[in-house]
DNA sequence: TAATTGTAATTGATCAATCAATAATATAAC
DNA sequence: GTTATATTATTGATTGATCAATTACAATTA
């Protein structure tokens, strides 16, 4: 009687989709598969035909950190050097108003200790301290080490005052 | 039979002090209060003669600010300008040390949106901006809004590499 | 004996994961 | 083109385990 709705890869996308906004507006471990379905307008035994429930929070993250390493990519191949710093910050602000649950999930994520979160996180990490690294590199900083630092840092920051609903923390201009 | 161990004002210290370890570990919502009364060395019900889950978090979340605070005040209160940012630099690091489990409680609780955390959250950062800030000001920084800002997004850095075992995310020297 | 300290037993709810089945589509044969 | 067969998409029902919270009761001390 129901028509078949999509294809498994779209499915998949969607139950990715849906796993992002519930973990981040819930927490991952108060989040259930149910909420995750419901959210993705299957059924609940359906999520498991793609994903469990660490292995869709390990998918969710994947997504994460390829959209910030493919925003950065653009900004470090359009940039002359003089306009980088300011261009990467410019792109995680549009990240973090858009893809706000993505940061979130990543923020969760850092204090899960199991194996394959852990190991994504690490990877996302080094793989955007590498990305920039070099750009500053290439762009001929001197203090391309003591840059990279800071601008995580101020990353971090960032993620702790929208997480938290404290605009004040990053300073004004 | 069992001899009495214990004052109810020791009991909350040790419920308090057995949470902050379990839910460092084992993540807040995952923990149970079973896991916190045996580190406890007291029976499950027994935790709730005292707290709930969630009143067991904010209490160990004001802990750990305090822990801070306390410690950031001793520097201040006996640091030359010179050495005063230098000081409490080496004062977070020491609670970094000891007192792991209370920041990794507080990375947790950066993303917990229920009311009394997000106010224990955002009352214990105040507190720290405050109190660092005027500390800076006091000893005469012309850019004490931009140093608390770096100094606060260094320590949110501090905090994630030691989450996620990434020691090289901190900048040598 | 009255207050305080404590626990065993239980409950009601929740949840990740599985199973057994059905519906829809595609393919092939006639 | 209609029938038979295989494949893919999907769900209802269930399960086994877990957990926060409560209740009813026992031991200890002042």
């Amino acid at each position: 009687m129901m028509a078949r709705a999509s294809t498994s890869v779209n499915r998949r996308n969607d139950i990715v989709a849906a796993a992002i906004e519930v973990f981040a507006e819930i927490g991952y471990y108060r989040a259930t598969t149910a909420q995750v379905a419901e959210r993705a307008a299957i059924s609940q035994p359906y999520v498991y035909r793609f994903f469990t429930k660490e292995s869709l929070l390990v998918e969710s993250l994947s997504v994460s950190w390829k959209r910030i390493v493919q925003a950065f990519q653009v900004v470090i191949d359009s940039s002359a050097p003089e306009e980088l710093e300011s261009g990467l910050i410019r792109a995680y602000e549009g990240i973090m108003q858009s893809y706000r649950s993505e940061i979130l999930l990543q923020m969760q994520a850092q204090t899960i200790p199991d194996a394959p979160i852990r190991e994504a996180m690490q990877q996302g990490i080094n793989e955007i301290r590498d990305l920039v690294g070099n750009a500053f590199v290439s762009a001929g900083f001197e203090d391309a080490d003591k840059k990279i630092s800071d601008f995580l840092a101020r990353g971090m920051l960032c993620n702790a005052a929208m997480a938290m609903d404290m605009p004040d923390l990053m300073p004004k201009k």
